[in-house]
DNA sequence: CGAGCCCTTGAACGCCGTCAAACTCAGTGG
DNA sequence: CCACTGAGTTTGACGGCGTTCAAGGGCTCG
């Protein structure tokens, strides 16, 4: 990305992390000013950490707040009476989280870090009020939630008409599309912190079964996963199979 | 900008028609000051028809638009290359159609009229500028999106993790909440347009099945579906069996 | 009246969930 | 140093549920 450095101070409480990796996203779209930029700097009041496993809940000194994915990854998941769980999204660093659950205050959905995780915090009422004098922030921050609406109705089409091995074929290379973006890793090879019954959650499969489906993968020699990293061998059948466009990616 | 003007309005281009159901939408979350509800207004450049069946494009005149939908169901739905289907979302009047394929620009799904449909042409261009000086719109606008990916994520939950049966009682308790929220019958009796097929496709079950689900709920005396009435004879009992939560609705 | 769509029901197969057991590995504490 | 624990993964056996295939019903419309 072009411009950045660190921008010397644009608001008393902005945080100066070095190339925020949401901005990054954002400029794929739509074309920062410097000052838009300094905005979403400024947004960020602090930095937080979330051991892995813990839930990243609005509370304590902030429960009005929405985060941005820094380092580590997350999911939100919701969990049923009867003691299943549904997965509903991965997230990876420069993902903006929690915006449903803030602006909605109506989420049956929690938030959990998978790994060590650090956010930056983002108070809605300063959001609230760099929307009104910035069309351009605004129309950024639909954008990327368009674009998450987007990766879910990928999830939605993947669980509800594919078959699980196409289902599990289009999961990873979603993911690895979506990492190679950010430059952690490539297409075909990455890590991945997930464990097998935590993808299962998200794909509506059984982790037995999931486990079953990647031993076809791998049989296939397609693809493999082992001890946190994916590696997709051939990746155009994998595309074949899944049926997968990353154009939804960008 | 070609905006059609065969109406006559107080600004020269707005439409006025009574009563946007979107905009009534839009009041029950954020207090519209008079002069938004013009621009809301202004925006709608002209009505458009489709016919029963038919897509809803950007073909033609206006590749550029949104539609607010004013009568009329319609859904959106992505065809599988195995000839399969899997509907995303059922639009009713009221709701804001089209944004994703308009800022991403890399829409595979389709957009088609359940019924005969009337919609209110959105176009882009005039949205983006009217954010600018507008942070309530654009709050509005992401609010709306935002309660569209609510549905979603229910969406995906009652796909991945409901079975059959719970599925298909919460889909048409969370249809007839919308439809009660905007006057179009009560919460447990309403005209569905539906095609048990259409239904079918949204809940990732076959037709057939979908179809015995439905006889198991009129065996159980909770439900009905017949010539296009839904008639939720026991909703308590319906809400347990869905584990139906109408928060994330509004 | 025939064509086509939608709904309904039956029969049979097979996929995938459930249950169960065993293995690895990391962490913990005796 | 080793036993113990618990989480994660892997594999087998089995049965039920949902798909597929098929046929026949009612309905509207040309």
């Amino acid at each position: 990305m072009p411009h950045d450095s660190s921008q010397p101070g644009a608001k008393s409480r902005t945080l100066h992390l070095p190339a925020s990796p949401m901005a990054g996203k954002l400029d794929v779209h739509i074309a920062f000013l410097p000052e838009d930029k300094a905005i979403l700097d400024a947004l960020q009041i602090r930095k937080r950490v979330f051991i892995k496993g813990s839930d990243i809940t609005h509370e304590g000194q902030s429960p009005q707040s929405a985060y941005i994915l820094r380092a580590g990854w997350a999911c939100s998941y919701k969990l049923m009476r009867n003691g299943t769980r549904q997965v509903i999204s991965f997230y990876v660093p420069g993902d903006l989280i929690g915006i449903r659950r803030l602006l909605l205050s109506s989420a049956d959905d929690n938030l959990c870090a998978v790994t060590r995780v650090e956010v930056g915090e983002i108070n809605v009422e300063d959001l609230i009020e760099a929307f009104d004098g910035n069309g351009r922030l605004a129309m950024s921050i639909l954008w990327s939630t368009l674009k998450d609406e987007a990766i879910l109705v990928q999830h939605l089409v993947d669980v509800g008409r594919r078959r699980p091995i196409d289902r599990v074929a289009h999961f990873f290379l979603e993911l690895g599309s979506r990492l190679a973006l950010l430059g952690l890793g490539t297409r075909c090879t990455y890590q991945c912190p997930l464990t097998q019954s935590l993808i299962a959650d998200a794909l509506g499969l059984t982790a037995v079964h999931f486990n079953r489906v990647l031993r076809q993968l791998r049989e296939l020699k397609v693809m493999t996963f082992h001890e946190g990293w994916v590696r997709l061998l051939d990746c155009q059948r994998l595309e074949r199979l899944a049926d997968f466009d990353s154009s939804y990616l960008q």
